[in-house]
RNA sequence: GGGCGUGUGGCGUAACUUGGAUAGCGCAUCGGGCUUCGGACCCGGCGGUUGCGGGUUCAAAUCCCGUCACGCCCGCCA
């Protein structure tokens, strides 16, 4: 794989390994931990890499740390004579090695890679022939998604194109949960509420629902008759059943409006009737029970459910509670059963008796929306994963927990070694939550909480400042543009912190486009667009004599930077977390703003033409990563 | 009672998995910079005993033990 920094770690780690080898042939030290040694210096002009290897051979030998730097540095000027010429010094700080790179060959690695690769450049092949599926964000079909929601779909959407650039097949799935009493609710309130829809459904649908809630603590009566509306819901066929149905898809559909309008697009909606409809659950169950993990108690506070005792299960000894309920006593299965049974069918375990229809001709990306459908056709169309990545809140990690108990009691620990839960902080508003029960979402100073408000919001400002804009000539462009630079601001918002932190939403904080945002990275974007088109730079052919060009340490730290693209990436991919490349992008930003400050770049002289090349680099570089996050660039702002 | 997560300048956050040099960045605040490739920018100042107490180590925000605070979870709900 190509990647400019760890093939630096990589050689000094073969030089330090022959070094020491050569210094103290007593010393036994693995590669893992001779790489573990190396980081970046962090003071300046201290060089480019560093190790502080001789702490740990002064600890072996009882040699001083600054004698044992001076044996593996008079080893090294050995190695780099017989073996390679990518680190030009090395000299000794306080016991730390610091070297310096060779300026000249790794502008050539980075610069040549970008070149070469364009928009390829910063992928890897860590996933490289693996299939995996992405759950998010799994909104329930009778409200709109809110701020909270939002940060699902865009951790999702992000995970999903930072999976598909490390290689990995991403099959990008969006449970639709249309059964239980949430649902049965809503139906109630459609089918006895006054006034009919008004305004987008999904959000009509979800203040209708804050209504049946509000009118349900006072009329004791009707938690009844939403029992009985939610038991005819699992009746196919029956007029409850199809009533839901129905008016879940158009909430879905109304939900789709919001994520074409945030470019965020899905394979295919799993829908929690169709589990039922499809019989997944009764082949779950009956393997479950082959493998002996079932208990079906005649007696005590379980009798007459199906249970599964997890005393003995994996990850579960600490648990208060040791019994998991699978079918109750009234027969019906509860949401783990469902879930087991989903995940046997996430892993191709269980066949795949789902029939699938068309849901949306054509989203963001281009593509239909499959959904599964009762009244389509059969198809072995999805899942069949190697590695399933759920995006679900840190409120259900106990049950994610519980689900890969159950796996693994039915001899299927591995499939559940392979489920990733990514649980991330709940978003709340400085009033409080957002719950969709009580209405925290809807707001009371006209701007509420939904996505829909906010991209509304955050363009609205953007647009302002778009249409002030001097360097926006074209005015008739600006909205389109106000567009992508609020999509931006509210993506990298959310993105930049790490998943598992609470997030407390701020108006102020999303209507700022300055410092650490979307726009900053994205201003850097245009900024190195517009050199090149002012030098009317063409494809480059870099020679010997534009590498010596590049003497200044500024220069060769944007170049330094560029070429950790790749490990940003990796580290993202397999850490499951966005903000490691956010951080990475700012980095890029900030360099990149003090060398655009600083060194001429037209009027560069001899380094005109490798300064260009690095220009180009940083406009390649920050447009493929913030693809990858879901962000699409804008070319002028 | 138990489990999971979080705690870093006034505010927001990075580094914690894998210990390493002066704890990085932004907002706010104070000061400086547009006849120059785009000021949604750049340069500088102020501001920190990394919740608290121990321990391990040449070295601790990071690892271990204890403790406090906040959030979430521990249902025949979803």
């Amino acid at each position: 794989m190509f990647s400019p920094s760890r093939k630096v770690r990589e050689e000094l780690v073969k030089m330090l390994k022959w070094s020491i080898i050569g210094a103290y042939p007593e010393v036994k030290l693995e590669s893992e931990a001779i790489e573990l040694s190396i980081s970046e210096p962090k003071r300046a002009g201290a060089g480019d890499v560093s190790t502080s290897i001789a702490f740990r051979i002064s600890k072996m030998t009882g040699h001083y740390p600054h004698q044992v730097t001076e044996k593996l540095i008079q080893q090294m000027k050995l190695y780099k004579m017989l073996a390679t010429n990518l680190f030009a010094t090395a000299t000794e700080d306080n016991g730390y090695i610091n070297l310096t790179i060779n300026h000249k060959d790794y502008s050539r690695m980075v610069l040549d890679g970008i070149l070469e690769r364009k928009e390829f450049y910063g992928f890897t092949d860590m996933g490289k022939g693996k299939r995996v599926i992405v759950e998010s964000p799994s909104v329930n079909p009778n409200k709109p998604w809110h701020i909270g929601h939002l940060r699902n779909a865009l951790l999702g959407d992000a995970l999903s194109g930072i999976m598909s650039a490390s290689g990995y097949n991403v099959e990008r799935q969006n449970y639709i949960d249309d059964l239980g009493l949430q649902i049965a609710e809503s139906i109630w309130g459609v089918k006895n509420l006054p006034g009919a829809p008004d305004k987008k459904y999904d959000t009509w649908l979800g203040e209708q629902y804050v209504l049946v809630n509000k009118r349900l603590k006072e009329d004791q009566g009707m938690e009844a008759s939403i029992k009985e509306i939610n038991k005819r819901m699992e009746e196919p066929g029956s007029e409850d059943a199809v009533l839901a149905r129905q008016t879940a898809e158009r909430c879905v559909k109304a939900q789709y409006e919001t994520a074409a309008d945030y470019g965020i697009s899905h394979d295919v909606l799993i829908w929690e009737s169709d589990i039922v409809g499809a019989k997944l659950l009764e082949t779950a169950l009956s393997i479950a029970d082959r493998k002996g993990v079932l208990e079906k108690p005649r007696e005590g506070k379980y009798a007459g459910c199906t249970i599964v005792k997890l005393d003995k299960a994996k990850g579960m000894e600490n648990q208060l509670e040791d019994t998991k309920v699978l079918v109750r006593s009234n027969g019906a299965a509860n949401y783990t059963a469902k879930d087991i049974a989903f995940h046997m069918w996430k892993f191709g375990l269980i066949e795949d008796t789902f029939k699938y229809a068309q849901f949306l001709e054509r989203q963001a990306n281009g593509k239909p929306l499959y959904s599964t459908d009762p009244r389509g056709d059969a198809g072995p169309f999805f899942g069949h994963a190697d590695k399933v990545v759920n995006i679900i809140g840190e409120e259900q990690t106990y049950s994610q927990l519980t689900l890969k108990a159950v796996l693994g009691l039915m001899g299927m620990g591995d499939i559940a070694d392979r489920i990733v839960h990514v649980s991330y902080g709940r978003v709340s508003v400085e009033k409080g939550s957002l719950s969709g029960r009580e209405g925290g979402w809807i707001g009371d100073d006209g701007k509420s909480y939904t996505a829909d408000s906010l991209l509304r919001e955050v363009t609205g400002k953007a647009n302002e400042i778009a249409q002030n804009s001097k360097k926006i000539i074209d005015k008739e462009k600006a909205p389109a543009i106000a567009k992508g630079i609020a999509l931006s601001a509210i993506k990298f918002e959310f993105l930049k912190v790490s998943p598992e932190k609470k997030v407390v939403f701020s108006w102020e904080r999303a209507l700022n486009f300055e410092g650490n945002s979307g726009p900053y990275c994205m201003y850097t974007y245009t900024r190195a667009k517009r050199i090149l088109e002012k030098a009317e730079y063409k494809e480059p052919r870099l020679t010997d004599k534009d590498f010596d060009m590049v003497g200044r340490q500024m220069d060769f730290e944007l170049i330094k930077h560029l070429g950790r693209a790749q490990e940003a990436v990796e580290k993202a991919c397999s850490e499951a977390r966005p903000n490691i490349l956010t951080d990475y992008l700012l980095d890029l930003a900030m360099l990149f703003g003090s060398f655009y400050e600083h060194m001429p770049v037209i009027k560069g002289e001899d380094a005109r033409e490798v300064r260009l090349a690095m220009v180009f680099g940083v406009m390649q570089v920050m447009g493929n990563l913030l693809n990858m996050l879901g962000i699409d660039v804008v070319e002028s702002m």
